[in-house]
DNA sequence: TCCATAATATGACCATCAGTCATTATACGA
DNA sequence: TCGTATAATGACTGATGGTCATATTATGGA
């Protein structure tokens, strides 16, 4: 009977070792490729098994994909929480997680652009179980944004005069806006003189100053 | 001769008018049911044609989400130029162009979801033309909104220690995020008890906030 | 009026691919 | 060694975007 168990449970690792084997070929192709470039037969073919076997591990495609961007969502959280554990004021800590954010997007430039452009129709997909999954992720990147403009508040490095937990919203969108900014617009600003790299400095200022606390006025 | 030229003439209109046809048609279905669940075959139906007489009018099912796109583009610039042409400060024509704007998002709610769901795959997909086309089409808009940020600042109601133009872009962008938000944004929303109306309330604010002109500080 | 030609329309057909399932292979414990 | 449960498989299905050889229609001149 204990032997049973054993091997119960050495299944169950084993299962888990070859979900994210699965996940690691699923990433090499569908970052290099595009999503929708990659079948699921090839992506068999890439970690030796046959198509239907994938099943077995995924619902579908999209149980991949959202696979992928949950462990990339948790690698980003752990360096967020570093931050959100110095001994710095507020302020300082959202600057870190916003220099530490970009890095990160530079570091996996070929998972945003996956993410960019698939996500929005696979998120919008998302029910029950996987949304719910989805969303605790979200909620708990936010939540420390949160907890850290509160503290800005606290120790007056950031503006008292807005939600807290809202401000954290703010950011999020507007930095995925910049992250995901489309071609087009990329084209408009060339073509306009203006060099993504300024644009996204010169925005980040523009955030920035509209979250600092001013001087008061009326 | 001439005979010829006026039955040209003619021809070129009807093709006009059928194209259209076919646009209207696309509309109606992708609007209420989704871009992916409608297909070709069911197109054609609608519009009394064989599926192979669509690809007479349109490249492939994408060019004819673009010229969807495209039109609307069209009617919303039109209010925006009304806007900009008002007599009164910068800084009102840019709150009202918002207020506009919003009401449009309202009226055309399908119109937005198609494009927040499906446009951010294929607008990476365009290119040459078609990218050239729609890059002309947002450049008008952005211009129209350069152009009432430059009068915000010379009459004094809008900051001016920002360049006009990346201030259209800024606004177009953080504008894009609210309207396009992700339903799992939303529903940490809910989730922490900020309704998705008091919270597009609260971005406004925080945006306008951002562009006004301040009295001095360093 | 009638014909030749060009323009327009068509739907059977093709290729692709996500997902299924009946069948086969393997691992395990008795 | 054997019977059962678990895992793996790939042929198959259904859906669909796009093509193309063929058919239909409109046009302008004879």
């Amino acid at each position: 009977m204990v032997k049973i168990m054993a091997t119960a449970d050495r299944k169950e690792r084993e299962k888990e070792q070859r979900k994210n084997a699965i996940i690691d070929a699923a990433e090499k192709l569908f970052f290099s490729r595009g999503f929708d470039n990659v079948s699921m037969e090839e992506l068999a073919k890439e970690v030796e098994l046959g198509k239907g076997t994938l099943y077995l591990y995924f619902k579908n495609k999209d149980a991949l994909f959202f696979a992928i961007i949950l462990r990339k969502m948790d690698e980003l959280h752990e360096i967020f929480r570093e931050c959100a554990d110095l001994k710095v004021s507020g302020r300082e800590k959202s600057k870190l997680m916003g220099k530490r954010y970009f890095e990160f997007v530079h570091e996996n430039k070929e998972y945003y652009q996956m993410v960019c452009t698939n996500g929005p129709k696979l998120f919008r997909k998302l029910e029950n179980e996987e949304l719910h999954t989805f969303v605790e992720h979200m909620k708990e990147d936010l939540l420390l944004h949160h907890g850290v403009f509160r503290e800005g508040m606290a120790d007056g490095t950031v503006r008292d005069d807005i939600d807290p937990l809202e401000l954290a919203f703010f950011m999020a969108l507007m930095s995925n806006s910049i992250v995901c900014l489309d071609p087009g617009w990329k084209t408009v600003l060339e073509a306009e003189g203006i060099s993504y790299h300024q644009f996204v400095k010169d925005f980040l200022l523009f955030i920035g100053n509209a979250i600092e606390k001013r001087p008061d006025a009326d």
